[in-house]
DNA sequence: CAGCATCCACTACGATACTG
DNA sequence: CAGTATCGTAGTGGATGCTG
């Protein structure tokens, strides 16, 4: 993911596709972002929906994550001018390709769910000796 | 990875089992912890070495997301007390599971780094029309 | 219902300085 | 060199209230 050496003439086209992804990279490595792709899959929500199903979120934190997604190319926004309004969430085929990635961590977390907690009982007692 | 339904015997185990898994989520889904994982690779470094792979991070955000990846057993932390003292990193098994799905992630936004990019175009300008 | 704005508590983070 | 501690700031995120 890095671009070192030679500062030749394509070398700041590097520069800066990697600056970009580094970019996304912070936008999108965030616990929230990750839960809404998640909690999204290919279902389409509403707004009140994602939020019972994201629970924990706040409501500001989703309007705001899901903004940024929505900035991002990775979720489509669809606004009905009914009233009350009604406004609909869906991933895009990028916001799937990453769903796809989170999917894998969140298998990970079961598969590891027994060693991590124990790792971490070991970790946090007094740890006799060695 | 929500189990709700029935209020059982075997019930509350999976409450346990799914609340340490979004606390590990929570721990592990953050830009530097991945970050940190993706530049371990399959390679043993050294605290200063990590400190300029993973560049930007700073001296304390380093430290303090390796002492979270150690309890959670994701990398192993090997100290030798010689002067000057000398600290190696090393990925753990469950960390190298982690790192697989990090490396999607990277893949992921190299494959849609154009496709966002012109998203945020779109999203940032003026957008005229429809 | 969805979203924006405001306020405020809290913590995350960087800078700095001190130990083994 | 690696780590801990302290401190100040800037940002995060929750609660509340107002709009279409």
């Amino acid at each position: 993911m890095v671009s070192k050496q030679f500062d030749g003439p394509a070398a700041a086209d590097l520069r800066r596709a990697d600056s970009l992804a580094r970019e996304i990279f912070s936008d999108v490595a965030n616990k929230w972002a990750l839960l809404i792709i998640e909690a999204l899959g290919d279902r389409t929500l509403r707004f009140s929906e994602l939020r019972t199903q994201v629970q924990g979120i706040s409501h500001k934190m989703l309007t705001q994550n899901l903004r940024m997604l929505e900035r991002n190319g990775l979720v489509e926004r669809r606004v009905y001018p009914t009233v009350p309004p009604r406004v609909e969430y869906t991933l895009t085929e990028a916001g799937r390709g990453l769903q796809a990635t989170v999917d894998a961590m969140c298998d990970w977390t079961q598969r590891f769910l027994n060693h991590i907690e124990s790792a971490r009982t070991h970790f946090d007692n007094p740890e006799r000796l060695s």
